[in-house]
DNA sequence: CGCGGACTTGATGTCCCTCAAGCCGCGTGG
DNA sequence: CCACGCGGCTTGAGGGACATCAAGTCCGCG
């Protein structure tokens, strides 16, 4: 069920079977959503944080006129919600972009886990600062690199994560989302979206429609994106 | 020493006299660094955390052909990388823009109150967390807001914050860094930055020159921004 | 078979960038 | 005391990347 978590904590630190038990424990209800539902609404008090199992999600915050910014995707084995432990009402929404199947994790069973478990409290505190890593590189992207380096840099940061929870199988993966997400994710209309696409696939780097991500050339992608993968801090060592 | 640091904490929570000690006996060394000087480089380990005392800093990263985004601007109170105890090494690197005063927290220490200190350490997490607030907040910014808006976010946001550690007076607070470095926090040139700080200035919003803001109206500011300073959880509750 | 959502493409517009020059204030040194 | 240099600010002219508006086209699905 964790098994994915496991597998992103695992990348980074060493888990303890004690430690995998207590988690195991703190685990409730499992749920499936639909596609395209706000499951986590801004401001709203949590008493649990949410775990992906499958599916894509998404956090995003709205302005006025119907503009979006979705300011990070989700993908299976991520807390998407971790940080509401402790800020309880969140500052964004939280979204299905597919079907998704999550697992809640009351947030008074966490709390017993800052009590009892130190370490791995640490490593739960690492995964949300990797967010907010994560938020930076989308920063670094949306204020100054040029549409082409966005996407491809998005390309390559979802090939790694995903990469880390054995979604990717050649170079592909599923990325079932429609350009104008990917737009709204990175600071882009659609049209713009789809325009760069064209030149991306016509360059021959990479591939995207019906939902599937095939990456021909991740060197390439990765020198027009200036992409380096230390902010996901795949190298495992003691934090 | 640590006042600002407990003014920021105690907007958010309680902090009990024990936990207040525990956070007193956990700083080592203040240290005074020249303006414009990169006091944590990205990729190094570090072994303490660096509270602001007194001064101006910024999280940046760089891109080729000397390009560089920053992603947070530290006000003084504010953990400039605590995050930086469970990343050790940071995907970022933080410079001062103005002479900084710092105290330093060593990792084991803050590993130590993690032990005896569930409460104060989900705090601390609780701060981390903030920061990441701003990150997607910004995001926003970068993302969807025209440079009129970002500058009028910006300023409005660094209010809000100063505010809290009594830096604020009368809708006027020192902000000593260029017109260069606030284009660098919005995705702008300082070109672009200085005409519409003209605007700004014309519209009697507000004046930012010689290293002051003067806040003349800030409801319209909000409005142009729309600035809601939810994202910075400034109202008292219980984490 | 027809509908609707997503994708595609063209024409036009605009916000912000780039390049360039000049100005202003201030510290330094002759 | 003034010349000078320098960093930061200011302003203009021109250009480009991306947005906007507007038609389609494609395709899965009822």
């Amino acid at each position: 069920m964790i098994d994915k978590l496991l597998m992103k904590m695992r990348a980074r630190d060493e888990i303890g079977a004690d430690e995998e038990r207590a988690l195991r424990d703190a685990a409730s209800d499992v749920v499936d959503y639909p596609a395209d539902k706000t499951v986590i609404p801004a401001g709203k008090e949590n008493v649990f944080s949410t775990l992906l199992l499958d599916g894509l999600m998404a956090r995003y915050k709205d302005l006025s006129q119907g503009q979006r910014q979705i300011t990070e995707l989700h993908v299976p084995g991520d807390f998407v919600d971790l940080h509401s432990f402790s800020l309880k009402r969140l500052d964004h929404s939280v979204m299905t972009l597919t079907p998704c199947r999550i697992l809640k994790f009351p947030h008074d069973r966490l709390a017993a886990i800052t009590e009892r478990f130190p370490h791995l409290t640490r490593v739960l505190w690492f995964l949300t600062n990797l967010d907010a890593c994560i938020h930076r590189e989308w920063a670094v992207s949306l204020g100054r690199r040029n549409a082409i380096s966005r996407l491809a840099h998005l390309f390559c940061e979802l090939h790694a994560r995903l990469e880390v929870v054995g979604l990717v199988d050649g170079g592909r993966y599923a990325l079932p989302i429609t350009q104008a997400e990917v737009a709204e994710c990175m600071g882009l209309t659609s049209v713009h979206v789809n325009r760069v696409l064209k030149e991306l696939r016509e360059a021959g780097l990479l591939d995207f429609k019906s939902g599937k991500v095939t990456i021909h050339d991740l060197p390439a992608l990765a020198r027009i994106a200036e992409f380096t993968p230390a902010y996901l801090y795949l190298d495992r060592r003691q934090l």
